[in-house]
RNA sequence: UGGGGCGUCGUCAAGCGGUUAAGACACAGGUUUUUGAUGCCUGCAUUCGGAGGUUCGAAUCCUCCCGCCCCAGCCA
C-alpha cells in the first residue's frame, strides 16, 4: 500500500495533531449493517478505515452495527466479509457485532435511568412525533417524562421481559426538548421489536437504537477516531452526550462526505429497485456499482483502492467523474494482462494466394508492458476473420484500416491487401478477398513501404466461439440519484447498458482460460463466473481509451 | 425562515497569513508505436462563491451577503 505518498486530507492532518499532544495507537473501525451488499461508496470507507490503520500501523474492527433484527441477515454479513477480503484488507481477530454488546448496552440504560437521565415514555410514534415539535419549534415534554427512577427502572425491566407489546414502550433519554438539534430532543435509546436477532436469536425482544449503541461500541473497542459520513454531523452532540453521561471512554466522531459517482446510483434503497425489478440480474450483475458486480465485471481491487485513494477526503458534497474509476482499471490491467486477439463482429477474409491447408505459427507478444510475460504461438492460415469496423468500401479520409485495393498489418502476420469485396443480396459486404504479401512475415515490409492500419485477427479453422457481453453505463442520465432533474429512477434507464455477442471469435490460447485479458485494440475482458466449458462467456471490463471513435463522433 | 455543514480549474482535490495557487481525471495539441492502446512532451484557475474590512502582504483572519447539502424513524 503506497502508505508513503498517499494524499493529505483533513482527518489525517486531525490524527498527526493528535499524535503530536498525546501518544497512542490510531484505532478505526469499518461498521456495516449486514441489511444488504456493500458497494464503491463502502469501499471508499473501507480504504479510509483500514488505510488509516496501515499508514500509522494501527488496528481497524470489522464490525457489524446489527441492532435492528427486522432488517439484518447473516447472508449479509457473509457477503460483507467477502467483499472487504476481496478488496484487500484483513481485520485479524477484529471482528466485532454490536450485538455482542447488547448485555452491556442494557447496563448503560440502567446506568442513565438511575442517574435520572432517561426515562419510559408510553407516547406512541404518532404523539411523539407531535411532542418532538418542528424544525422552527421546539417540542414539548412528554407526560410521562417526570416518572421516578423506581417506576422508570421497573418498566424497563419489564419491557425487557417481553411485558409489553411492540411500539407500546419505549425508553428515551432526557435530554432537551427545545433542542436545536432535533437529536437532542430526548432520542429513543430502546424500542421493543419482537424479532428473531440473526445472531443471538430471541434472547432479545428490546433494542438499542443506533445512536445509543454507535459511541459505546467505539468506545468498549477503544476506537480513537470513529469516521462517518456527514449526515451524522448532527448526531456528534448526542453521541458525546452518552459516553460524557456513562463517564466511559470517549472517542471522537469525524464526519466526511460519501462518495458519488456520475452515472450510477449509491442508494441501498434505489439499487435495491434494480434488482427487485429485474432491470439487473442479481446485486453481482456486472453493471452494479457493489463490489460484487465490479468483481464480477473484472475490476481489479487494486485499481478500486487507487481510485478511492485519488478521490480524496473532504467534507464537501460531491460527485467524482465515472471515468477516473476507469482510468484506475485501465492503468492496472495495462500493466498486468496478457494481449490476446477476439474478433467481435467477424468479417472473413481470404487470403487467395496462400497456400491451402497450410498453417503458420505465428509468435505474439504476451504483455509489451512486462518482459517477463514471454510470448505465444497463433495459428494464420488461408482464412481469417477481421473486425467488420476495420473495413470501409468507401473509407473517409484519416481512415488507415482496411478498404478496397488497400494495404493493411495482421498483427504478428503479414501485410494483406484488399483485392475483391464479396456482397450478398442485400448488398452487405460478407467477404473480403485479399493477397498476403509473403515477404512481411512478423509485420515489416521489405521494401519499406509504411503500412499504417494494424488490425487483430483470429484464423477460421482454430478460432473458437465465446459469448461476450459489452456492458455500458446502467443510467443515461449523468446523475441518476438527483431526484430533482430525474424523478423516475426507470426513465434515466440506459437501454444499452448490455449489449451481448452470442458468437465472437477467440484465439485458440483463450479455450479454457481465466482471468483478465486485453483483447487486442478492443479493450480488456475478463472470464465470467457463469462460464462453462461448452459457452465461454467473456465480461467487457471496460474499453481501450479510443482516440478514433472520438474523432468520427465529431 | 431553527440547527448543523459545505463553496479553490469541466470533475475530484492540496493549500492552514508571504507558493509563479500542488496533483489527478477530463479536455486540446504534438511525438513514439506492428494495439488509432500504452509511453513521452506541451497547453489548460493573474485567481480561490460575492462584497467590504484587517494586514507591508489574504484562498488562508474578520464582517455582511449569496448558493448548495443534511436534520422533524420506535432506520442506520
Amino acid at each position: 500500500m503506497s502508505e508513503v505518498d498517499s494524499p493529505s486530507n483533513f482527518i489525517q492532518n486531525k490524527i498527526d495533531e493528535d499524535l503530536k499532544s498525546e501518544k497512542f495507537t490510531v484505532h478505526t473501525r469499518f461498521p456495516p449493517e449486514p441489511n444488504g451488499h456493500l458497494h464503491i461508496g463502502h469501499a471508499k470507507s473501507i480504504c479510509l478505515n483500514f488505510g488509516l490503520a496501515v499508514k500509522y500501523s494501527g488496528t481497524c474492527n470489522l464490525r457489524f452495527d446489527d441492532t435492528n433484527p427486522s432488517k439484518e441477515e447473516t447472508k449479509y454479513v457473509k457477503a460483507i466479509q467477502e467483499d472487504v477480503k476481496w478488496l484487500g484488507f484483513d481485520w485479524g481477530d477484529n471482528m466485532f457485532f454490536a450485538s455482542d454488546y447488547f448485555d452491556q448496552l442494557c447496563e448503560f440504560a440502567v446506568q442513565l435511568i438511575q442517574k435520572g437521565k432517561a426515562y419510559v415514555d408510553d407516547l406512541n410514534p404518532e404523539q411523539m412525533r407531535e411532542y418532538r415539535g418542528t424544525l422552527s419549534e421546539p417540542g414539548k415534554d412528554s407526560p410521562y417524562r417526570n416518572r421516578t427512577v423506581e417506576e422508570n427502572l421497573e418498566l424497563f425491566q419489564k419491557m425487557k421481559a417481553g411485558e409489553f407489546a411492540e411500539g407500546e414502550k419505549v425508553l428515551r433519554a432526557k435530554i432537551d426538548m427545545s433542542s436545536s438539534n432535533l437529536n437532542m430532543r430526548d432520542p429513543v435509546l430502546y424500542r421493543i421489536l419482537k424479532a428473531t436477532h440473526h445472531r443471538v436469536g430471541d434472547k432479545w425482544c428490546i433494542y438499542p437504537m443506533y445512536d445509543f449503541t454507535h459511541g459505546q461500541s467505539d468506545s468498549i473497542e477503544k476506537i480513537t477516531h470513529s469516521l462517518c459520513t456527514l449526515e451524522f454531523e448532527d448526531h456528534r452532540p448526542l453521541y458525546d452526550w452518552f459516553l460524557d453521561e456513562l463517564e466511559i471512554y470517549h472517542p471522537q466522531q469525524i464526519e466526511f462526505a460519501r462518495l458519488n459517482l456520475n452515472y450510477t446510483i449509491l442508494s441501498k434503497r434505489k439499487l435495491l429497485q434494480l434488482v427487485e425489478e429485474g432491470h439487473v440480474d442479481d446485486w453481482d450483475d456486472p453493471r452494479m456499482p457493489t463490489l460484487s458486480g465490479m468483481r464480477r465485471r473484472g475490476y481489479p481491487p487494486e485499481a478500486i483502492r487507487e481510485f478511492c485513494e485519488r478521490v480524496g477526503i473532504s467534507k464537501s458534497n460531491s460527485i467524482v467523474d465515472f471515468a477516473l474509476l476507469e482510468h484506475c482499471v485501465r492503468e492496472d490491467l495495462n500493466r498486468t494482462s496478457t494481449r490476446v486477439m477476439a474478433v467481435l463482429r467477424p468479417l472473413k477474409v481470404v487470403l487467395l494466394n496462400y497456400p491451402e491447408n497450410q498453417v503458420e505459427e505465428m509468435d505474439a507478444v504476451n504483455n509489451p508492458e512486462d518482459p517477463d510475460a514471454g510470448t505465444r504461438k497463433m495459428p494464420f492460415s488461408r482464412v481469417v476473420y477481421i473486425e467488420q469496423d476495420d473495413f470501409m468500401e468507401d473509407p473517409p479520409k484519416k481512415f488507415f484500416r482496411l478498404g478496397p485495393g488497400r494495404e493493411v498489418r495482421l498483427k504478428h502476420a503479414y501485410v494483406i491487401k484488399c483485392e475483391e469485396v464479396v456482397k450478398n443480396e442485400a448488398g452487405e459486404v460478407v467477404e473480403l478477398r485479399c493477397t498476403y504479401d509473403p515477404d512481411t512475415r512478423s509485420g515489416s515490409t521489405q521494401d519499406g513501404r509504411k503500412i499504417k492500419g494494424t488490425l487483430h485477427w483470429v484464423s477460421a479453422d482454430h478460432a473458437h466461439k465465446a459469448e461476450v457481453r459489452l456492458y455500458n453505463h446502467l443510467f443515461t442520465h449523468e446523475n441518476p440519484a438527483d431526484e430533482k432533474v430525474c424523478p423516475e429512477l426507470t426513465s434515466s434507464l440506459n437501454p444499452d447498458s448490455l449489449e451481448v455477442i452470442k458468437e465472437a471469435l477467440l484465439e485458440p490460447y483463450l479455450k479454457n482460460a481465466k482471468g483478465r485479458f486485453q483483447f487486442l485494440r478492443l479493450g480488456y475482458f475478463c472470464v465470467d463466473s457463469n462460464t462453462s466449458s461448452t459457452t465461454p462467456v467473456f465480461n467487457r471490463v471496460v474499453t481501450l481509451r479510443d482516440t478514433w471513435a472520438k474523432m468520427v463522433k465529431k
